[in-house]
Formats: structure tokens, C-alpha cells, sequence
DNA sequence: CGAACAGTTGAAGAAGGTCAAACAGCGTGG
DNA sequence: CCACGCTGTTTGACCTTCTTCAACTGTTCG
């Protein structure tokens, strides 16, 4: 047992149950040496408070973030100033990826309340993966799946209607917070109605609209922040054919 | 000449000059034998027709796929079958990164006119890309390069403004197709007005009117699918300004 | 208590969608 | 070579939806 570290496993398996970088390391025969190396790159960073940033536009890829608690933006500015949010990143998954093909970062990361992450240094991140087998595979696989989010992102921006926008929205994000091992059907949206409407290409007022029709629709019930997801059946269904939406609104 | 590989080096830069992939191998200070080892991963598949398919939702990943003549459009299904068109890709660009999260296709890639593509087959890839120095580094480099290119459709999708997003994709080809060595201030439009509609998440006809009017006002030159850009100044700086699209449209 | 902020609601207008028709390009077959 | 029909594109008129502008409500925090 001179060099067990079975415990420290344990103590791993459990802080990193719900992250998105788990299948880093845990599901990928890692163990031992290896795992403890691994260990050994991610920094645990100071709380963060709303509004802190983790990288600005600009700025130098140095490390890839997981958000341990509290949700986050990124934020890209066009030419004439005017802000869009590209992403939202709940805890557990990951921050940072859009600096990967230029090694400069496109978009400011920044949180939406409270928070706090874990850093792994990109140079390190690349360095082991590069030696340890199965760990660039896994790596692949993150980054991946980062790239799901944002093509779910792109389709419901490419629906016409608000409503489904919305819909889609709100089913995605619950999704997400099932797959994190979150309450999914009853949470605190982290984010205002003005980032949602960024976020979906939308105005403040038609998001609110919205949430209000949907309401009276009796798939949610919302109050502020507030959300809970009341026909789950409904709002599935809802999201993926415009005429329910729409025929609904004239009930 | 025992092993000197000069040869084909210089056959490789000149048949992989504007390939997306250039960089996995050329700048990377890779040569000789891993040179030799990489390019013999590299299929030559046969010509593609209109229509042909690479690969289908739901198909495991096989292969990735370098458009090298011709260029495709990948199509992601909705569960109330109707299709949004989430890329397209130029002739030197990559497909099939959208298997990378779950090793399986979340949309059909389709040529949009005659074609033809390297084929990398993605388990020898990450073999290779684990042994040689830089490779991994290179690999995920133009994997985030096309992340680039989602975000960049992600933030036109994000305007309001039918004409913004037009302007934008139309900006954005020719930026594309500047960087790949082609002509980029006239060109022929590989995709129909249907299929930018469903890119743009706008309705065909509309597509159309925003053309005309970026002909009327001067800035470009559409007949067809040949396109000419006339004031490339203009154009950018209309891009990304909402108020002279529509200043130009009242005059 | 009241200022500041976030969210909702209402009424008006503009933008884009819908429906329908005309038009152009192109290959086929007479 | 021309007529024909197919398909993709443009254009027009109308209608729905979203945005805009504005007022109002509600909550939080000095």
C-alpha cells in the first residue's frame, strides 16, 4: 500500500462527480500515477463574485475553466460595440474552448452570480494528454461535446419564432441540468431576461412575453427567476412543432 | 535517396497548399517518416455527384473528410423533420467534427455540387496524433478553428436584421474563401437561396429581397448564383452597422 | 421611504413571413 | 433550332410577428 491512492480516488470521484472533465480522467483506466499527475494541474481558484472575469477578449489561451459552482457567460462584441452573449456554461461544464484555434480568446467569460472554478493550464492540459493514453481521446470527446452545445445553440437560433426559441431554451437548459445532476423540472434561472434575449437573438420584452404566454399555456410556471417546468410531455412536444405553439396562443 | 522524402514533400505543398489540414503536417516541423506516416493516412476517395452523401445522422465516426473540389452543407434533422442547414464547406475545409462528442453524426453531409475529399480515418488519426510531437497540438488547433466558424455563424444568426445576417454571410465567404486562396470579391455561390435561407434562418424570398437591395445600393452584384462584391469597404462597415442597412434602404 | 433596477404589459409601427404569380435559366425532346 | 416544362429565383400584396417606445409593477437595498 506503499503508494495506494485510494483515497485520494475517492475523495476525486466525489468533488468531480458532476463535472464535465469527470470522464477526463475517471471513466478512462486512468489511475495511479497518472490520475495523481493529472490531479496535480487543476488549480481551485478564489470564489469568484457576479461580474468577475475569467478572461477578456484578447487575451492569451492560458487555461482551460470548469465552473465548480455558479453559472457563467461568454460575451463577444461585434465591431460597433453592441454585445451577444454565444454561451452560458453551468457548474460542472467548461469555459475557455473558443480560444483554441487562434490561442487568443474571441469573447469575455464572465459570471453570472457568486461562483467559483477550477483552472487546468492549457499547456499542461496538452502536455499530459499528449503521454498519457486514452486521456487525448477523452480530451477529444470534451471538446466535443462542448460543440453539441453550440449547435444546439445555432438551432434554436435558426427557428423563426420566439416561441420556440424560448421553448427550446428552456428545454435545453433543463437537459443540461439533468445530465449535470441538477434539479431539472424546478431551478433559478442564473441568468436575466436581457441575456436570455441576447443569447436568443431576441428583444427583452418578447422574452418576457413569452414566458408569460407559456405560462398561460400552463406548460411552466414562472416568477422572476423562478422556473418550474409543469407539463414536461407538453413543452417537449411543444418545442419541436411550431403549429402547437402557435395554435395555443389563440386558445 | 535512401530515405530522403523530399520529393514528396514538395508534392504534399502543392496538392495540400489551401487545405485546411496543411497545418496538421507542413508547419509543424513534422517531416520524414512521420510525414510519410501521416500522408499514408490519407484516402483519396472517388469523386462525388450533387447529392452524395459522406456520411448520415445517426452514423457512427468513421472518417474525417477534407472537401478538396467541391463543397457540402451538413443538415441536422428536428424531430418534426424539418431540415436546418448548420455548415457549410469550402473547398480545403474539414467535416465531421460534429461526431467528435458522442462518436456518432448528429447531421448528413451532403455535396452541393460535383466533389471530391481526402478522407482521414479518425481512429488512426488519434493513434498517429498521440505519437508525433505537435500533431495533437496542430489537431486541436483546427478543430478549434472550426469551432471559430460555428461562433461566427452563431453571431450572425444572433442579428436581427434579415440584412445583417445576408451582409455577414456574404462577408464571411469571402473572408473564407480569401484565407483558402481563392477569389473572394467575385465568386460563384456553391449553395441555393433555399439552403442560405435555412443557414440564415430566414425564408427564401426574403433571402432574395435582401439581395436585391445590397444590388440596388450598390455594394454588390448578384445574378444568379454568380456573385460579385463592388464595394468591399462598404460592405464591411455595413455589416456591422444595422442603421446604414437601413439608411440605404429608404434612399 | 424612495431610488434603482428588473420585469411585465400595452399600443403603434416596421420587418419579415405567407401566398401567389411572374420570370429566368436550362436541359430535353420534338 | 425552337418549344416545352422543370426548377430556382424574383417580385408583389397582404398579414402576422416581432420590435419599439412608453408606462407601469414589483423587488431590493440604501
Amino acid at each position: 500500500m506503499a503508494e495506494s491512492p485510494l483515497l485520494d480516488i475517492a475523495r476525486l470521484r466525489k468533488s468531480c462527480a458532476q463535472c464535465s472533465l469527470q470522464q477526463l480522467c475517471l471513466p478512462a483506466g486512468i489511475g495511479g500515477e497518472d490520475l495523481e499527475r493529472l490531479d496535480a494541474l487543476v488549480k481551485k481558484r478564489r470564489p469568484l463574485e457576479r461580474g468577475d472575469r475569467l478572461f477578456r477578449s484578447g487575451t492569451g489561451l492560458s487555461a482551460l475553466f470548469v465552473a465548480r459552482e455558479g453559472s457563467f457567460k461568454t460575451v463577444a462584441m461585434n465591431e460597433d460595440g453592441d454585445e451577444q452573449i454565444i454561451g452560458f456554461h453551468l457548474p460542472g461544464e467548461l469555459i475557455g474552448l473558443d480560444a483554441l484555434g487562434s490561442g487568443t480568446h474571441r469573447c469575455d467569460a464572465e459570471a453570472l452570480e457568486g461562483a467559483e472554478v477550477c483552472e487546468i493550464p492549457m499547456w499542461d492540459l496538452e502536455r499530459v494528454a499528449a503521454q498519457i493514453p486514452g486521456l487525448q481521446h477523452q480530451l477529444l470527446r470534451i471538446i466535443g461535446k462542448n460543440m453539441e452545445l453550440d449547435q444546439d445553440h445555432l438551432t434554436m437560433l435558426g427557428r423563426r419564432h420566439a416561441n420556440e426559441r424560448v421553448l427550446l431554451f428552456i428545454h435545453g437548459l433543463s437537459e443540461r441540468l439533468q445530465t449535470l445532476g441538477r434539479a431539472h423540472l424546478q431551478f433559478s434561472l442564473p441568468m436575466s431576461r436581457e441575456e436570455i434575449a441576447s443569447y436568443l437573438g431576441l428583444v427583452i420584452e418578447t422574452v418576457s412575453r413569452s414566458f408569460t404566454k407559456l405560462q398561460d399555456d400552463g406548460l411552466i410556471s414562472i416568477r422572476g427567476r423562478q422556473l418550474k417546468i409543469l407539463d414536461h410531455r407538453k413543452l417537449v412536444e411543444a418545442a419541436h412543432s411550431p403549429e402547437l405553439v402557435r395554435a395555443a396562443g389563440r386558445g
